[in-house]
RNA sequence: GGGCCCGUGGCCUAGUCUGGAUAGGGCACCAGCCUCCUAAGCUGGCAUUCCGCGGUUCGAAUCCGCGCGGGCCCGCCA
């Protein structure tokens, strides 16, 4: 199966486990498999299996007695397997405990053998998957509720590449919406400079203006209508002010991205969309398909639509006829989205031309689709990820459903909604229409967090240069923030809360950084040397080593069942990134306990080399989980 | 009219898909712990019976049905 792939000690166990039962109770192996649990306490054993109540109904039998039988029989077999420790009845339950101390050599030696790859498998080796996200429109500063989108994204693609992925990330930039059209307009007529202000936040204060004076004066809202429809002409005035515009709100945008370490490869703009021949190849397409006709009569004359009245789940709606374009001829969002969605399969031939947008920090140019540049050849894909707002579930189910009525049913398969919920204020949601965002751009909040983080900072390192204290309290405040994000399930609502997100205490994104660099100082100090070769692990068998060698073994197999937990579901694809946040702070709150109780480097040979090992191999562990986090490593803080 | 999500101690939340042994955490609060590897830590205490009712089951926070409360969605808008 897949465990051999996925290079889990944790795995393998449980398959030699599962492989004796099946034998004795003959039965299936993933019938016993399904019979698996973790007890409740980690005294009543490492794994448990409560295959006795099934047999009891066959057998009719007592489960406790069926349960005593096996064990008796389990009992002499694992005897001469070296994983076992022993198997115990209590009631109806089978525990089973492993042997610690080879599984301590057996976790330990790998995770020293595969470093930064422990955790990381081939499971999806060959696939590829094109993720986008964010898609903020360029006409204001990330809010802090795009930061979840951003941060949700970025981490789904770093999970996809650990189990074998190729990932191409992807942004969306609309340079054609309204409210560009809107922003375009103020800077033609007033001839404002942003004074030094970062570029976004300067649009976003200034697009507050103008939409209240778009929605109270007829004669402004003329005007920007008509600055819209000049920007479709790329050759206009309002276009290459537009364009410079824009530019340097993505530009600014992107410093805000790069911050939390999230980069890109790809753009796409709108307006190139717009100029690429797309959408004429895409309506040939729709316009061969019988659910998709030009409507002659009705109100919806000269309008192409889908239709979704044969299908069961679109039935009620107000009017099953969903517009793709409109009689004008021009697209609706819907119309865009599906041609959007077809040029990430590769359905059509992809008609734009490439170039560098801007180098990023990793050392990686991000590309942006144009007019002028190069073809480049971004290869097909098995899936799509979109990663999007929980509200836009409808929106994005009907796309998938046009892939299929056009009969590209695998595409539209593989079509993923990664649906969130908002972040919003107590009793009100962020709007860039009434501004509400003030106060609450991604930038405001790690800013306050990073001010926060440096008083703490000062405090325990006052002799450290401020380099130092900057910039470890910039990855406090990164950490924090980027794992509150993914701690909370994005099926739920947060309320964005000060007192929450700057508290770095308990299940906190700094509780996790800390303990790495506790463990990092033990290690500074050891003078024998990491040699899984040379140490006999067989020692550490406490509680408290024992509980975290089954948590670091478990770890490539948590990143893996998130994956293979990414089904499609009524509301969207569900992508469970507090899974990966939870089990790095169980692994960190057992590290923290070992610390506390146990001497490390006080210990007396061969256990404190030993017990330096296992330090070494959580240190690994934590590292891996925090990169696929996103949450930034501190050596010392 | 129809659909989707959420409802767990004072507050926030895991667990719900794949039903099992006393429902895990965190914050807040109270009491302890730095001659010893960084106290952003550790130990102990206080507090819920999982929105309500009914059903299935040996067993339900978890599955099913009916309600209640909160949020979102069903445009030739953007």
């Amino acid at each position: 199966m897949n465990s051999n792939k996925s290079d889990s000690i944790w795995d393998l166990y449980i398959s030699v486990l599962v492989e004796l039962m099946s034998e004795i109770a003959d039965m299936p192996t993933e019938t016993i498999k399904s019979t698996l649990e973790t007890p409740p306490d980690f005294k009543l054993g490492d794994v448990a299996s409560t295959i006795a109540f099934n047999l009891a109904k066959t057998l009719k039998k007592n489960p406790k007695v069926i349960a005593e039988e096996l064990t008796a029989s389990f009992n002499e077999m694992t005897s001469q397997n070296p994983m076992f420790d022993r198997v115990e009845a209590k009631g109806p339950y089978i525990n089973v405990f492993f042997n610690r101390s080879r599984l301590a050599s057996d976790v330990i030696g790998l995770v020293l053998k595969k470093r930064s790859e422990y955790g990381k498998s081939r499971v999806f080796a060959g696939k590829r998957a094109l993720v986008e996200f964010p898609a903020v429109n360029p006409s204001k500063p990330w809010h802090i509720g795009h930061t979840r989108n951003a941060v949700i994204g970025d981490t789904l693609c770093n999970i996809l590449e650990a189990v074998g992925y190729d990932v191409l990330r992807i942004d969306y930039i609309n340079d054609l919406g309204l409210q560009i059209a809107q922003l375009t307009w103020k800077l033609m007529k007033d001839d404002i400079d942003p004074n030094g202000k970062k570029y976004d936040h300067f649009l976003g204060h200034l697009y507050v203006d103008v939409q209240e004076k778009f929605e109270t004066d007829p004669e402004v809202e003329r005007e920007i209508r008509e600055v819209s429809r000049r920007l479709e002409d790329l050759k206009s005035e309002e276009s290459s002010v537009s364009r410079e515009m824009v530019t340097n709100c993505v530009k600014a945008q992107c410093q805000t991205a790069y911050r939390l370490g999230i980069y890109h490869n790809v753009q796409v703009w709108e307006s190139t969309i717009a100029h690429s021949g797309l959408l004429d190849k895409v309506k040939k397409i729709l316009l061969s398909c019988d659910s998709i006709v030009k409507l002659e009569g009705g109100e919806k004359a000269g309008c192409i639509v889908a239709k979704l009245d044969s299908l069961e789940e679109f039935k009620d709606m107000k009017d099953p006829y969903k517009v793709l374009f409109r009689s004008d001829g021009t697209r609706t969002y819907t119309g865009a989205d599906v041609a959007f969605q077809m040029w990430k399969f590769g359905i059509v031939d992809d008609p734009f031309l490439y170039e560098v947008f801007e180098n990023q920090p990793n050392g990686k140019p991000v590309y942006r689709t144009s007019l002028k540049g190069k073809k480049k050849d971004w290869g097909k894909f098995n899936a799509v990820f979109n990663i999007i707002g929980s509200a836009q579930a409808h929106p994005q189910k009907l796309i998938y459903t046009i892939l299929y009525l056009l009969g590209y049913h695998k595409e539209s398969e593989n079509s993923h909604h990664v649906a969130y919920e908002f972040v919003g204020l107590e009793d009100e949601s962020f709007s860039g229409r009434k501004g509400t965002w003030v106060g609450y751009s991604c930038d405001d909040v790690l800013d306050r967090a990073r001010e926060l983080a440096r008083k703490e900072v000062e405090m325990r390192n006052p002799d450290e240069s401020d380099e130092f204290k900057d910039a470890v309290a910039e990855s406090v405040g990164i950490g924090a923030v980027r794992y509150r994000l993914l701690n909370a399930s994005p099926d739920r609502k947060i309320t964005f809360r000060w007192h929450e997100v700057l508290d770095f205490n308990g299940d906190a994104g700094p509780y996790l950084q800390y303990s790495i660099a506790r463990a990092k100082r033990i290690l500074e100090k050891y003078d024998g040397g990491i040699s899984p070769e040379n140490v006999d692990l067989s020692v550490l068998t406490s509680d408290a080593e024992y509980e975290l060698l089954k948590a670091i073994a478990r770890f490539p197999n948590e990143v893996l069942e998130i994956v293979i937990g990414l089904k499609k579901e009524a509301w969207g694809t569900s992508f469970s990134s507090n899974r990966l946040t939870t089990y790095c702070y169980r692994l960190a709150t057992l590290f923290s306990k070992l610390y506390e109780t146990i001497p490390i480097l006080k210990a007396d040979e061969p256990m404190r080399k030993a017990r330096v090992h296992l330090v070494e191999a959580f240190r690994q562990t934590m590292e891996n989980g925090l990169r696929l986090l996103g949450v930034p490593i501190i050596e010392r803080m």
